[in-house]
DNA sequence: CTGTTAGCGCTTTCAA
DNA sequence: TTGAAAGCGCTAACAG
């Protein structure tokens, strides 16, 4: 006998922490540890009573498997997500919620789980993805918010970590890539201005390190340029930034009479300037935004937006891991985008006779 | 040799999915598993010169120790903290990511990680706290925004999990409680407010099912009376709640001359509905939120509030926690709320010559 | 200093 | 239909 051998008088209440084996359940149960584990896992070559019996007393002894233990045997499938906390992220978390609650909805279906853990920035997130996947910790890993030279991608890349960008098919590269098409929205939308009437269109994009921002912005301009619009453009980096962007060019010479921004935290505060400069919206200023419905809906006049799905971004990046760990790849997805939803926050400009 | 055994030529990439084990750097280092072992995680009785080639011999592999197997011995510690996800608490979420990167930061330097689970609301949270613990996932829990009858404090209770609540000591009960005292915060606006001459105060509480509700309003209530001021109490449910009860309030026949908010959204609120009423904050109205101070500096006029130190808190809980798993026990801790900060949307009553 | 070995709790052949 | 037993990869006694 081993010192210090636990005094196990079977009766005795677990009062500290000695939760229940399989072995232990296995013996309450008369008989092998091995059809515990079958009857748990509703294999077959148990009899109905047997597994009943066994499930009964499994319940009683208020037991379940150990997931470290069991995670040895068969890999337990688990996803990684790095949230990347720095202040400039924080306005979007919001919608990183709804984005998380899609995924993981996705992922319980197929019995996979996520581990998430919360970094301050994408190198933070490199290496622990690099880590994660060394320790055998999850066997693919989501990529968001990609940003240039990104060291995330570098890694998975490296150490041919299964992964599945949210980006770009261009920038996601070998990796497969699950697209929301912000460019075309953003066309849409000045597409939408012009033909209101508007001819100076303002663009405001809030984050230069999205990498989102060239094609946005391209497609903007193109948009512009087929409908003879003007097109003034800003990419800030902070809400103070947007603020004073915003400030800029509804103070400028060519005062723009319509405004696009890339979220709704910059719509919100374009809102805001506009009100201090005594521009009524939209009947001196017409403003569009991408973002989500909840936040365009509490805002006063309410914001005409393109309501990006977070939820259903989230369902598609899953159902992507899904496809990527089980068939070995999968091909890359475009999440469709709404329409302009038209709320509060359009009109055509007040001398549309141009 | 068992059937099946891989085909193990040294000098093979291991294109696929053929991760190293310890046995793998033992062999490669020319010493036992257990040397690697001991090497790894610094133990004495190896020599640094065998050290120093079994850790290089790792590296070169891209060798670390497979989580589930390490934990399986040691159990890896780590604290498991439920998500909810729910549209109401989606504007909290902002705060949330500052109180994990609080806590996050405190548990890694003790070595221990994160659990983290999306869910949708305290039942889901429960179950997911109760089949956690059974499988082993965690050593200890979070419970946080604990509402009336929480079902999360249920199985904590029932199962003897070990927890930290983030809740008056009072609901927290048997379990050991991380308090930001806002009755006492809100106190002090009331209290700030009446100074300087209001005596018509309303308070807006937008969430019902939080334990703090009464005790707030409670507050609010001695503070007022105290100055013989007039408080006014609305407890709402959602966003547009809020705006209805604050256009309610500034339209009433008693019309408060200040309103102090549980929320920086709330606040964000009142201070559109007051817009539209064509209310000059702060001169027809002053405002006072409880919240951080990165939402309530972006609003026009920047918002006077008590600002919650979402990160020290999360910081707290971890030490918390620490305590509890090491010592057994801890004890409740008060996570002191800052004077109010004020900012541009408080001044005296317009009559303030009563 | 280093190697051997016994498990951790579970899944899964292979025999009975 | 069941049981015995071999590991999964690692840590930690215990021997050498």
């Amino acid at each position: 006998m081993r010192p210090n051998s636990p005094e196990t008088s079977p009766e005795s209440k677990p009062q500290t922490r000695k939760r229940p084996t399989i072995t232990d359940v296995a013996r309450a149960a008369g008989v092998s540890i091995a059809v515990v584990s079958y009857a748990l896992n509703g294999r077959p070559g148990v009899s109905p009573a047997t597994r009943d019996r066994v499930l009964r007393i499994a319940d009683e002894y208020g037991w379940r498997p150990s997931a470290a233990a069991r995670s040895l045997r068969t890999s337990e499938r688990s996803i990684a997500l790095a949230l990347i906390h720095s202040e400039s992220s924080t306005s979007r978390s919001g919608h990183f919620m709804d984005f998380l609650a899609g995924l993981q909805h996705t992922l319980e279906k197929h019995e996979h789980s996520l581990w998430l853990k919360v970094v301050a920035d994408e190198e933070q997130a490199a290496t622990m993805y690099h880590t994660g996947w060394l320790e055998r910790r999850f066997d693919a890993v989501i990529v968001r918010d990609v940003i240039h030279d990104d060291p995330r991608l570098a890694v998975v890349s490296r150490e041919h970590i299964p992964a599945v960008v949210v980006g770009h098919p261009q920038i996601s590269s070998p990796h497969i890539s699950v697209w929301v098409d912000e460019p075309h929205a953003i066309g849409q939308a000045v597409d939408l201005l012009c033909d209101l009437g508007h001819r100076t269109v303002g663009f405001l994009h809030s984050d230069p390190t999205r990498d989102t921002v060239s094609r946005t912005t391209q497609a903007a301009r193109v948009s512009a340029a087929r409908h003879g619009a003007r097109l003034l453009t800003h990419v800030t980096r902070t809400p103070e930034d947007s603020a004073a962007a915003a400030r800029a060019l509804l103070t400028g010479t060519q005062r723009p009479t319509a405004l696009v921004t890339d979220t709704d935290d910059t719509a919100l505060i374009t809102l805001d300037v506009a009100r201090r400069l005594s521009l009524n919206v939209p009947w001196d200023l017409s403003l569009i935004c991408l973002g989500s419905s909840a936040q365009a809906t509490l805002a006063t006049p309410s914001l005409t937006s393109i309501d990006v799905p977070f939820t259903a971004l989230g369902e598609h990046v899953g159902h992507a891991l899904m496809d990527l760990l089980s068939a070995g790849s999968s091909s890359n997805i475009t999440v469709p985008l709404p329409p302009v939803s038209v709320r509060g926050t359009i009109a055509p400009p007040r001398n549309s006779d141009t």
